[in-house]
Parts: C-alpha cells; sequence; structure tokens
DNA sequence: CTCTATGCAAATAATTTGCAAGCAC
DNA sequence: GTGCTTGCAAATTATTTGCATAGAG
C-alpha cells in the first residue's frame, strides 16, 4: 500500500510522513475534492497544524500526487489524482452540493491547440455551475 | 454606445455610474484578463477605491456584463462577456503569459449531464496549463 | 427627496513564512 | 549528525463590510 506515493516522495529526497500518509489516505476515500479545513478536520489523532497541511498540500500537488480543484467559493480543495480516472466537477449554486463528473474529452482540443499555436498543454481546469435536479423542482 | 450594458444596470435599479463606464471600457479593451489591482492601475483620472473596483466587478458579473477567470494564481482576474465568442485561456507555467482560445465544444457534455443526472449547466470554467512555445525553446 | 454609489478604515479569511525544536535516515 | 518536517506565532494578501458622505434620478 502507498508504494506509489512513497516512491514519488522518495525521489525528492522527502519522506513519507505519518501526515503525509493520513492526507493521501483522506483524499482517497473523498468522494469529493476536500478543503485544507476538512482534511484537518478529519484527522483525529495528533492533529497537525493547519500549515503543515498547507505545506504537504502543495508540495503533494507539485509531486503530481493530488489535484487542485477551484470551484469558486474563495479556497482550494483536493483530490486524489487518478490518472486511469480524469474527472471534473460540477456545482449546484443553489445547495452547494458538488457532483463528480467522469472524462472530458479535451485531449483533442489540446492537441488542435498544440499545432496552432505551440502551447504544450500540460492539464487543465474544468468545472460546471448550475442547478442539480433536486433543487429544480 | 454601452446601450446594452446601460440597459442591464438599469433594469436592476442600477445607474452606469463613471466609474463602471471605465471599468467596462479598460475590460472592452483588454486583450487578456484583469485583476482588480491592474483594473484600479488602468485608471488614470479621479482614481477609485479598490473597494469600490471590487464592489462593481462583482455586482458586474452577477448582470452576466463579465466573467470571473481563475488561473490559480490565488486571486482572481475579469473579462468582458462576449456572448458572440465563447472564450478561455492557457496560462504558461515558465512565463506567465496568458493566451487566449476561442470555443470549447463542451456543450455536447452538458447536455450529457443533464440527460444522465439532471443537473442543469449555466456555465463552466476551463483552464489549460503548460508551457507555450517561446518556453519550449 | 430617496435610494444607490463611493471613500475610507477596519475586519475577515485564506494562505504563507520565519524560526526553533523534533524526527527520519 | 544532517537535512527534512512540524508546531507555533506572526505576516501577507485578497476580498469584504460598516458607516458616513456624495451623487443620481
Amino acid at each position: 500500500m502507498h508504494t506509489e506515493a512513497k516512491t514519488l516522495f522518495k525521489n525528492k529526497g522527502k519522506s513519507f510522513t505519518g501526515v503525509r500518509i493520513v492526507i493521501v489516505d483522506i483524499l482517497k476515500s473523498a468522494k469529493s475534492p476536500l478543503t485544507p479545513k476538512q482534511i484537518l478536520s478529519l484527522i483525529t489523532l495528533k492533529k497537525p497544524d493547519l500549515a503543515t497541511i498547507y505545506r504537504n498540500l502543495s508540495l503533494m500537488e507539485s509531486l503530481g500526487i493530488i489535484n487542485s480543484v477551484d470551484l469558486g467559493e474563495g479556497f482550494k480543495r483536493y483530490e486524489i489524482n487518478r490518472p486511469e480516472s480524469h474527472r471534473h466537477h460540477i456545482l449546484c449554486r443553489s445547495c452547494g452540493k458538488i457532483e463528480d463528473i467522469e472524462g472530458c474529452g479535451l485531449q483533442e482540443m489540446e492537441k488542435k491547440i498544440f499545432r496552432k499555436i505551440g502551447f504544450k498543454i500540460e492539464k487543465h481546469h474544468l468545472e460546471f455551475f448550475g442547478v442539480c435536479a433536486v433543487c429544480r423542482k
């Protein structure tokens, strides 16, 4: 367990500490992207400092272990990066519910951009905003 | 000039003040999305307060006159909403240059989402991140 | 005159940073 | 032991808000 993540840390001379392990575990089992505060509140024993959470989220994002998600709420959320299941999110402006969407078919567009202006796309952020089925009733 | 925008304000009992006119003009002539501070710095005579800029950007976004753009820089940017030319942006992680991209073809995906889970999409945010042609050399 | 808009200052809130002590290898 | 990590407190930065005054219709 955690071998892939551990290797990524080691390759950069970083260690896979207790705090980092628990953050990865929490994000792995989350159904939707979590805020730093939510992650902290989910850590029960030996609660780390919020600054530590921030530092680790930032490091883990640069290592490609997690992705940041910005739903325009004024703060960021984070989710585990699952290369095999590329996903995006929809935020209901009425009730705040977040739904996950798998796939986006933007690869073709990214290739087109590269051919046209030579911009090599490495990643994209895509979020949808609207009203969910329940709130529309 | 400004008739469309003026009408949108009037319909909500708001006036099209000097500050608002100049913000709209600045965003209309901008080549890429601007931050509140950049907008302020572009106003030369009778500089308004930053709080006024924020209040107006927020109002204008809710009226659909402008759109917010989040390039993960820690602050928001704003651009004029041109319904006839739906656009997105690419940020070069090396030099910080911002390029505009027209169209995205996500309408089909939005319809699919509606059919599948009943979420009525009203808008989306899409930004690309990568390395521009100049920086790749 | 009545309601909206703005300036100014203070308050929030997210995120970052400095530094000393603790832990991993 | 040496370097990476963390806690703690303070600093930074974007954004928001209260309130009194100025301006628009």
